[in-house]
DNA sequence: CGTTAGCACTCAACTCGAACGAGTGCTAAC
DNA sequence: GTTAGCACTCGTTCGAGTTGAGTGCTAACG
């Protein structure tokens, strides 16, 4: 139906337009590497294709935009190799492998409710210690080689891990593996579980296990727990419906340093109160690119001890009072859920 | 420090420009209900408050805009009954509530990775019918009166859920109530699980337990799974990002949409095709609010069965190319893992 | 005959100045 | 102490004029 240049020029049209989002001119097209014509022959081309309802003039003296019929033939022939880049293919990897604790998706989530309830941007501080040990530890064997591993946090969380289970095991060794290390990790914090089986525990197994080697490397993946400090956040192009961000440039240094964690921390540490509700307005931040931007920030705690932190982020113009509401309510229903977990 | 006139004045002045996001004039704040003075007294007010640094003007024959000092002074004396709105509680309430299956968890952490990979709005359609059935059921008694109920799907994802032991109930007891549910429960669908207990073995174990009547209430919560068909979105306000969008009002119908659940899964399993990747195009969509939208989609699938759909929605000048790649990726990634699941 | 240079034409975007009006500060009267 | 009146300021709006990117057409070129 098109010939070869048609087919050509449109694909460089619509190229054109998703980049840049301007109605695209012959003259443009003609100074591509890949296409060798003068902007007159262009001209005729596109005339046709416009008459063929692949482009669409917004009005005389405008270069030319792809209708939806363009953008139909340019998917429908694009080119099969969709290259993805190395940076979101890792992104997307990833999240495969990715193994948000019980606790860490609870902040998440929470983090995602607070920015849709608030129309702000939330950000969550994780516990700096959060102070869960181990209160039981179980292996369930399913029918094939493998096992789940679980692991129930003095919180009452409950973490689980897929792990393989070595072959020529035999279900007592598995049932001795469990009962030892019920016995002697039961209270210890979950990050020092890892390195408190490689070091004090591993000679008692090694004396009661055949396949001491392979259990090891078995049980490595399930503790393999860092527990460091993570930062949620959510709703971060909120920002955008704020009549004062109107305009894209004023947004764009908040944020980048909204993804630049390191600073974020320091920004929201310094904010926080040791404890109730804190509100840093404007210049008061000490980062220029939040000198629009006020920072409300709540902490949530147990027995005195701040836990972590939960902050809105919104223009200065914010709706002081009904966001200090819903922090509080929240900070005071994270205190008590936390209370009733360490009872 | 300020008469009380004065606080009287400010606050209504940062009420009305938290509000309306412009300069707020004399006339405007005599004519609120709660300030009764003319417009020349509050000018003269105003003036006062400018000198003492709580106020600015944007330029000579403008209204007031809050300083920073002001909005700090507002904020220290704002009244401290923060009344949150009832729909605001439920939302913030259900959060606490509310209890994601384990694959839920999965698609929503999607939901975000591919929002943020692609800088679209994306859209998780779940598994109409998700095959998991029971693979083992287990009860963890914790010291106090508690337990949590772990089930493990034919998946190998596992299900926590924590319940309150009935007090009288022996070890023994409970033991034989988990016995009892392993040997008719296994290869049961989730969904089937509770009318199942209740109905075909709530006969059996009335004969074998002293302590039915709460031991079913106690359990009652542990199988209560729903598991309709939940839409998971991600990064509805991305679109503002776009320049096509740049004034809200375009945008509204769109974000309108967005949040009418029925409407929007209708569009998606409209646009899905029943394999492969599918690109609907501005008025292809059948809705007028994705005139100047695309909807790419793709299905994971199993068996030749499709389990979901996930719909990357951005303006129809979109990078195809790129998001038909990551789509790719994704959803072979998706149908791999399902397979290494369902084995 | 396909391609290209040249040129007249179109029309959104920008610029400038005038008119408008929201809002102020000041003064005088109540 | 409060308020009405009034001159003044200055951003916003509107229309006319200008600019320039881009087109369509015609004629010349290889």
């Amino acid at each position: 139906m098109l010939t070869e240049r048609q087919q050509m020029i449109l694909n460089a049209i619509v190229d054109d337009y998703i980049r840049s989002a301007e109605p695209v001119g012959s003259r443009s097209i003609s100074k591509r590497g890949d296409v060798n014509y003068s902007p007159a022959t262009i001209r005729n081309e596109m005339a046709d294709l416009e008459e063929l309802g692949f482009l669409e003039q917004p009005h005389t003296s405008a270069g030319r935009i792809p209708s939806n019929k363009g953008y139909r033939y340019y998917v429908d022939h694009l080119t099969p190799v969709h290259s993805v880049k190395p940076a979101e293919v890792k992104e997307l990897k990833r999240f495969f492998t990715e193994q948000l604790s019980a606790a860490e998706q609870m902040m998440q989530h929470a983090a995602m409710v607070l920015s849709h309830v608030t129309n702000y941007t939330s950000i969550l501080l994780g516990p700096e210690v959060f102070h869960t040990s181990l209160r039981h530890f179980q292996l369930l064997p399913l029918e094939d080689q493998s096992a789940i591993a679980i692991m129930v946090t003095s919180t009452g969380q409950v973490e689980n891990r897929k792990i393989r289970i070595p072959d020529h095991v035999s279900a007592s060794e598995l049932e001795q593996t469990v009962n030892l290390l019920n016995s002697r990790l039961i209270g210890v914090p979950l990050y020092k579980l890892k390195t408190r089986i490689f070091s004090e525990i591993s000679e008692e197994m090694q004396r009661h296990l055949e396949h001491y080697e392979e259990m090891m490397t078995a049980l490595d993946g399930a503790f393999g727990q860092e527990q460091e400090q993570k930062i949620f956040l959510s709703g971060a192009t909120n920002m955008l419906i704020q009549p004062e961000f109107r305009d894209m440039d004023k947004v764009k240094s908040i944020l980048d340093l909204l993804e630049e964690t390191p600073t974020l921390t320091r920004l929201m540490t310094e904010a926080a109160a040791p404890q109730g509700i804190q509100v840093r307005i404007g210049a008061e931040n000490a980062h220029e690119a939040f000198e629009n931007c006020s920072l409300i920030t709540a902490t949530y705690e147990l027995d005195g001890e701040s836990l972590g932190t939960i902050g809105i982020l919104g223009p200065t113009r914010m709706e002081y009072g009904r966001v200090i509401g819903i922090l509080n309510m929240l900070s005071h229903d994270m205190t008590r859920i936390l209370k009733q977990w360490y009872r």
